[in-house]
DNA sequence: ATGGTTGCTAGGCAA
């Protein structure tokens, strides 16, 4: 029983909702995680997600910023909208699909960007998003014989040196110092969690999901980073069967300075 | 060496 998830930092929902369609009626994943929709619940464009079939949906926004939002083809059970350092902003949403006799807990996480400056005294941005991640500690793959865990979004952290365009360029730039990467990655460790992205693509590869608007030309300069990830318990990893990362949509009409990221499982 | 671009919304702030 096949079942796919697909993650994509849209920079605004109403926005983009153009480029959505498009994606959604070309690739139909049984889920789409959004993260900064950039808009209040009341703003979402509900009824153009309904009309693609996306019927079903969990919307965790606010004015202006961060914001994250799951629209589904089968239905969805609201888990929780999880409040992270107490900020009050729409970074989390966690909700319950089945799919191949199976329960899945699915979140959509968007990590703080961090601000430029990669010292958690001079920058609050930097201290917040530190923080957030050791609140996230807190957050286990759980999974049993009949469930799983599903966990994707913009952690706008690139872990592996060859999850950016030179490592030892960013090795002082926010989203890949020391104090990220490894920190990331023992988050990931002890909460149990498979990196799928890179148990499909194998780790000696470059793989990246953003790149900066300000680059003269992003396909030519490629100074990409891996910020988007899609984890998962250890139980659904062997079920894994397709990761792809949608590159061309970096140059679509109107870009978001992300693309998409699908995951594709079998389930028997 | 330190811009460069984009989005939210109406002047910066955040990314």
């Amino acid at each position: 029983m096949p079942f796919t998830i697909a993650t994509w930092n849209i920079n605004s929902v109403r926005l983009r909702m153009p480029l959505v369609q498009q994606f959604l009626e070309r690739y139909r994943p049984d889920v789409l995680c959004l993260q900064e929709t950039k808009c209040q619940d009341d703003q979402f464009p509900a009824s153009a997600f309904r009309k693609l079939g996306y019927e079903h949906m969990a919307i965790h926004g606010q004015k202006g910023y961060h914001g994250v939002a799951t629209v589904a083809l089968r239905p969805l059970e609201l888990v929780e909208k999880r409040e992270f350092c107490r900020m009050g902003d729409s970074r989390h949403l966690s909700v319950a699909v089945n799919a191949g006799g199976r329960r899945l807990l699915l979140h959509n996480f968007y990590v703080p960007a961090g601000g430029d400056e990669p010292d958690p005294i001079i920058n609050p941005k930097f201290r917040h998003k530190l923080d957030f991640l050791t609140e996230m500690h807190a957050l286990r793959a759980e999974h049993d014989d009949v469930s799983g865990s599903i966990l994707v979004g913009d952690l706008n952290i690139a872990p592996l040196e060859t999850d950016v365009w030179s490592h030892k360029q960013l090795l002082k730039v926010v989203s890949h110092t020391p104090v990220e990467t490894e920190g990331l990655e023992r988050l990931r460790h002890e909460g149990g969690w498979v990196d799928l992205m890179r148990q499909h693509i194998p780790p000696e590869e470059k793989l990246f999901t953003w790149w900066s608007y300000r680059a003269k030309d992003w396909d030519v300069s490629d100074r990409g980073r891996r910020l988007d990830h899609v984890w998962a318990s250890p139980n659904l990893s062997p079920s894994l069967n397709r990761i792809e990362v949608l590159r061309e949509a970096r140059g679509w009409d109107r870009p978001s300075d992300h693309v998409p990221v699908i995951a594709g499982f079998d389930f028997d």
